[in-house]
RNA sequence: GGUGCCUUAGCUCAGUUGGUAGAGCAAUGGACUGAAAAUCCAUGUGUCCCUGGUUCGAUUCCUGGAGGCACCA
């Protein structure tokens, strides 16, 4: 009895039909979906994150999906302690699970594993955002330089993000950030196959317009609106929701805004294209005919006995 | 049919007193270990409508075409 258990990880941008391959091998392996995405973990958000239809829902098991409030501090490394919680316990009885999104740093974090971190208080990262509004980066470079000049020479330094996520985490722990990072490899005990999802840039871009449009249709601008007062949120700094709130304020106007939704959802398709492109094990297959090409490959690297759940 | 104006990057346009050209937007490549649909970095992609002529050299000047716009018939 082969007793190796396995995660299929489907990855691809935005709009190119992940769903639909993923409950169709739910399907096939009697197998629960894990979403990844880091917008359709929130309840409040719907339209504008794709998540799934009520009837994809019901067509096969979803985990991690609107599971949270957009009022919930959640992070990656949540994400990771929640997600392999959920497959330890899964793979105790069963031997296929799958996972599903767009986000690559969420998919890495479950099939690679992070390192660990210490917990950071809230307050910290609000007083080194107060120093940078206040007094500009550099100010926060050179502590950077100071307290971790490994750090410093290595990361983005124009990324203030960057830099305040190392600071911080100098500042919670009194340690450098870079003492925490490449720690011993943490055990997966599945394999993990990454499925690919590919189309022609014109393809994608065309896909990505009527999705937007379709999203307006259906009611985003309302789904927005009713959002409006917590616009600040981290959650809601997202295509769909920002260039919106933008229209509401009286910035730009409303056709502005959906030109600059579909503007900036084809950038986000493309940032993912260049982090999946470093997945070179990844099986990349053809969005037209994903299921066909994904299962004459998953029937070599996953045994037939192993194709239904043996709970 | 006549007259005038226009034709340069994917789009809108600038420019070269003759030495093969540059802005905005769009786009492309990349980075990224608890903000990741976030954040940050880099990059000009071109038969200068076609054709002859003048010239050492024409996208620029001249001839003749083609297409577009406006006005007059």
């Amino acid at each position: 009895m082969n007793n190796t258990k396995h995660l299929i990880s489907i990855i691809g941008p935005t709009a190119i039909g992940k769903t639909s391959l993923a409950i169709a091998l739910s399907k096939k392996y009697s197998a629960p979906i894990l979403s990844s995405d880091s917008r359709q973990f929130y309840k409040e958000m719907h339209i504008g994150t794709a998540v799934p239809s009520e009837e994809e829902l019901s067509a096969a098991p979803h985990f991690f999906i609107q599971h949270k409030s957009i009022e919930d501090n959640y992070s990656v490394g949540d994400f990771e302690r929640e997600a392999m919680a959920f497959l330890n316990n899964h793979f105790l009885k069963n031997d296929v699970a799958i996972m599903v999104g767009g986000s690559g740093l969420y998919t890495d974090a479950v099939c690679k594993g992070l390192d660990k971190f210490p917990e950071v208080p809230n307050h910290i990262r609000a007083d080194l955002n107060e120093s940078l509004a206040h007094f500009g980066l550099e100010k926060l470079t050179n502590k950077l330089k100071e307290l971790d000049p490994k750090t410093f020479h290595q990361i983005a330094i124009d990324n203030p993000v960057r830099v305040i996520r190392a600071l911080e985490v100098c500042l919670a722990s009194g340690k450098p950030y870079s003492s925490f990072l490449n720690q011993p490899k943490k055990k997966r005990l599945f394999l993990v196959h990454t499925i690919n999802i590919s189309a022609p840039r014109d393809t994608l871009y065309e896909r990505i317009n009527l999705r937007v449009d379709l999203m307006i249709k259906n009611g985003l601008e309302e789904e927005v609106r009713g959002l409006f007062d917590q616009k600040k949120l981290n959650a809601l700094n997202t295509v769909g929701y920002k260039e919106l709130f933008n229209y509401m304020e009286g910035k730009i106007t409303r056709e502005t805004a959906i030109e600059e939704i579909k503007k900036n959802t084809r950038r986000f398709a493309k940032r993912q294209l260049t982090w999946n492109r470093k997945n070179t094990e990844a099986l990349v297959v053809n969005y037209q005919n994903a299921l066909e090409e994904s299962m004459t490959y998953l029937d070599k690297v996953i045994p037939t006995s192993q194709n239904t759940t043996n709970s």
